[in-house]
DNA sequence: GCTATGTTCAAACGACCGTTTTAATTCTCG
DNA sequence: CGAGAATTAAAACGGTCGTTTGAACATAGC
């Protein structure tokens, strides 16, 4: 089982276009689902090369994973702490959103994220423990800024969540929408307006959060 | 190919002892990472059974899903409309987070959902297309009750799938709001009380649907 | 009890899986 | 340029997959 010792510059590409392939499969077909002869079909390139640059399976989605997080948590790691709350909400809803209309590597990388949820991958657990925290924390935040004072950390935590369940149970549907028997035509301006919707109805659950949740 | 014409005693304990088996596979692997040899070695059946009764590995995950959905539509297929408006939904609502603690069927029926929602199968989307509707309409008509009474339909839907979204994601992420570095305790009377908050939640919500989300 | 039919069983088939091997090719650098 | 390392290539390995086969077994009806 060799491994590259000095990265040349074919190497890299090899490797570049091996990770863009493996997103494409990952996402498609979760980690067990996507297949080794698929992705390097897709990649164009040799079947060992996967084993021979990155080890193993394992290893090629640990590379996966690392690309997809830097890439989602690339603009939301600054805070947005000097705008208005309500602005700073409705962005980080839009942008969570997004993956609704821009099929880019982003919606990708989102769906490798709903696999794991469904089935964390042992890889995922490993990797992933510490890495996502941050990611989390900026949604914590968010979220603070509207509880009452009183809030405890494990309300705010449970806003957070709530509002990525609020989010992404539109973006893992999306599909469906778009299809019979709801024909919803989901284009910017309609993922604007609900962007507007959803940020309403979560600044305004926020603030009412009941104190009995945790009773 | 055969397959059984006559029903007998016997052969309806072995599909019976299949379909559990099945139940606990696909809930816990999805549809395609399901193996039919683990689930004939936890049914105690001969591998050949599969295919007798059932035709093939398509066939056993239909019976599978037949008996799911008619499982958890059983209480919720009587609309209660006799009931207020904020009793029907905190009872939605609850029923809907049943899963979180009760580690039965019902919670593997959902599982086996959630695996549908990330990569519809074939099967699932043939078989359910029409199935689904009634058990959908029924939060539909839920959540027109607290919509403005100019909402229209696909508002109605989209107010529907939101009160899906906002249950969901908690039964869907329950296991890692126990562990680390949440460690929530989830009991009964934890979800009863996020069972109140969403349903409060969902009503304000709902009551004030922006028209803009159609635009 | 015998026959016919329903059901179970062990074994095998071909296909695809991730990984390894061995050899050829390409690149790097003195 | 040429030696040595880095990389690609093709083929094969062992294993698991869903499905099929053909014989053994159980059951029902006359």
């Amino acid at each position: 089982m060799p491994r590259p010792a000095k990265v040349t510059r074919v190497s890299k590409a090899t490797r570049d276009k091996i990770i863009k392939a493996a997103s494409h499969a990952f996402a498609r077909d979760g980690y067990e689902g996507a297949s080794i002869r698929a992705i390097v079909a897709e990649a164009g390139v040799n079947q060992a090369a996967i084993n021979y640059h990155f080890g193993s399976k394992e290893g090629l989605y640990r590379a996966v994973l690392q690309t997809a997080l830097r890439a989602l948590m690339k603009d939301d790691e600054v805070p947005q702490n000097n705008l208005p709350r309500e602005t700073a909400l409705r962005r980080f809803v839009r942008r969570q959103l997004r993956p609704m209309t821009a099929r880019d590597e982003l919606s990708e990388y989102v769906r490798i994220f709903n696999w794991e949820t469904l089935k964390p991958s042992p890889v995922f657990r490993k990797f992933m423990a510490r890495e996502v925290a941050p990611f989390f924390a900026v949604a914590t935040e968010l979220a603070r800024r509207f509880l009452p004072s009183r809030a405890t950390d494990q309300q705010a935590v449970v806003g957070a969540l709530w509002l990525f369940g609020q989010c992404s149970i539109f973006v893992r549907n999306a599909d469906q929408l778009a299809n019979p028997p709801l024909r919803l035509k989901i284009d910017e301006r309609f993922v604007d307006g609900l962007a507007d919707t959803i940020a309403t109805w979560a600044a305004d659950g926020l603030a009412r959060l009941p104190t009995r949740t945790r009773s």
